[in-house]
DNA sequence: GATGAATGAGTCTTCATTCAT
DNA sequence: AATGAATGAAGACTCATTCAT
């Protein structure tokens, strides 16, 4: 740095601050347009959105999104990565901070209710996408959740089997009816937010399924 | 016959036959309108649905919507309530036919798949309008609808609980609960409009959920 | 028609009717956005031409462009296939009623500039896009005026040589440059779309090139 | 020097320089800037253009276009006046070389499709500005291609006919002619921006229509 | 009742231009 | 002088709806 002259030095201390600035600012453009559109999104659907009300919603004018994601479509998809990941995070860490499986059942639709009502527009933006119209959008959100499938069925239900605290159900089949129970129950919401259902009648309902008796009814056709 | 052009022989075809077919004509060409928008509305949305696209998919050309419908607006709301009474109505129908609770539990998940898989296109459309967008619709689903919450709590529920089948559950949120499991395993298909679950391995989830035991697992937090 | 009733009769006739002025009608309304477009395009470019302003000029509201053309680029193709081929077709018409090659070159500018002066606006089409940005509609274009190449070479040029009346040129490049001078100076016209030239000065000048000499003046770089 | 971050490094540099070099150096920023109007220009004529592209295309970043040209259009002009002139200069050095009129028209041809193959972006430029749309354009190029004119007529043309070499033809519209000769043959050129014809094929085209000659080929019409 | 041309408001997207840094 | 985020006017295209036939 010795070789630079004084006055570049300065400007050079002074281009790494406003840079680091920036780049804050940007990504909190971005994040506004994110939340702005899984408004927006969550409101309309994707094909009723209006990409303007988007950008106007986040502060900025008409054409700015296009500053930042260069369609619609690349938007969206921007969303659901963004929004199913941060979903999946949220729930993911807070089962993991109990060991028992029936306790991380439980975690999982707290923590799951939990979310919802914390970002009640992504999560309305994500039920809205994971059941709404177009089928594209629907397989990215998929994607995105494997690794909730995946906590379920490897961090849950399968350790709950095999200490014995579950019945010998299986593993895909009962992985996607716990999945279900949430996503459904999560999606039915008052006019605040706030879930319809207690996440411990929810969780205890599943609990009953899986525990183990001795007789089983039985549902043969 | 043979010279008379094809669009006045249908008119000829119609002005002969008696009053009460031509009103089975009128109906038929009103509901080729609403399974064409079944399809057009479940693919598309309501905002991206092309009321055009109707019309001609139906066999009509671009304006004739307009004769059988005033907006796209009341073409929803029509197919809604029609597909949403049809839906009820094939399930409630085989539900009937038998009387003891659990047999009513299990046909409700047969009867509920198999309309699934007989009508694809009806059934895509209500579940996205369901979980999709657009508070309107969703509330005019949920109203139609209402007769099979009624079914699952009044006819399958509450006569289960008092004849000692199933354990006092709560009967508002357990009514939630299957209903939820049905509406969220018959949203997911296969290409071929089969549903990935088997309605036997639902029933069984949920009777297991809902069987008298001693022990009680305790899900408090 | 023995078997229509006599309502249907009647109706049979009256649909004849209106049906062929409705086709004049929809070709007229055509041949108004074309030549709309012409103008525009000559005028703006393509890239800069405004597709509202080219069904406003033809006398429809904005969108209705878009119920004879699928697009902007559709239009322009459609443009430069119909006013190249009326441009061939003029341009050839009058050229064959002569027969001799020198008469048939001298029609041939004659015939050319009439062209210009007499449809100024498709000729100012055709001689931008000819000449102007966009390869893929110069393409176009040239594929449109192959006739006129073809013309040149083997109905002007070919049997010239043959009868003596020109020299033994080389033939391809010898189209160009014929054609190449007519394009050239058909571009040049006044305010009021009079080409600049006179056809006979231009012929005047292909012929002297043309023509047999003894000494030939060496232009050997 | 090594810890300077480029963008300062290039700026030391300017700093360091003569003030006349440093002229260079923002001449050549210019000319960059130029070349690739040149070629955006060429490619997708004015209103097609994006002047973000040049921006960029010339190592610069969006607005930096703007500080060296006020507005597009201004761009444009700047563009016309110099590759006009750079086109005119670039032939008439090359021509005043020889001396004898049938040389400089043989010259005339050759540098002239010389300076097409050596500038390529420029002379399509020029070429598509010439007979493209948009008559402001137009008119600043033929203002710039008045000293070829010029060229043309006084300094081949004239002086040709008076020492007998080129029968006696009409001053301005044989200018026009070579010219639109020269400008209509030099913009068919391959993928390579080689020009499909020979510069002496051409030229001796254009020599047998000056020579004088005894017998008259009449083309009255 | 059926048709389909016409309408025009509305939407996505582009891009010349400005300006704070 | 360079940067690039922001602006907002403008343009291509869509489509619900109307209406004369």
């Amino acid at each position: 740095m010795g070789d630079c002259p004084p006055k570049l030095f300065k400007e050079f201390i002074l281009s790494r601050i406003p840079k680091a600035d920036r780049e804050d600012t940007l990504n909190a453009a971005r994040q506004r347009l994110l939340e702005a559109a899984a408004d927006e999104f969550a409101r309309q659907g994707f094909a009723g959105a209006n990409i303007n009300h988007i950008s106007q919603a986040a502060g900025f004018s008409k054409g700015t999104v296009y500053n930042y994601f260069p369609s619609k479509q690349a938007l969206v998809l921007a969303l659901i990565a963004e929004a199913g990941a941060a979903h999946v995070r949220y729930i993911a860490d807070q089962v993991s901070q109990v060991s028992d499986p029936i306790q991380r059942l439980v975690r999982f639709y707290e923590a799951g209710f939990r979310f919802v009502e914390e970002h009640p527009t992504q999560a309305r933006f994500l039920i809205t996408t994971l059941y709404g119209s177009g089928v594209e959008l629907q397989e990215a959100l998929f994607q995105a959740y494997q690794p909730m499938f995946h906590l379920v069925a490897q961090d849950i239900l399968a350790p709950g089997i095999q200490q014995g605290l579950f019945r010998r159900v299986d593993l895909l089949a009962t992985t996607n009816l716990l999945m279900t129970v949430y996503l459904g129950t999560s999606s039915n919401v008052d006019e605040h937010g706030k879930v319809f259902m207690d996440p411990h009648q929810v969780a205890d309902f599943v609990l009953h399924a899986l525990q183990r008796v001795n007789e089983k009814i039985s549902s043969g056709g």
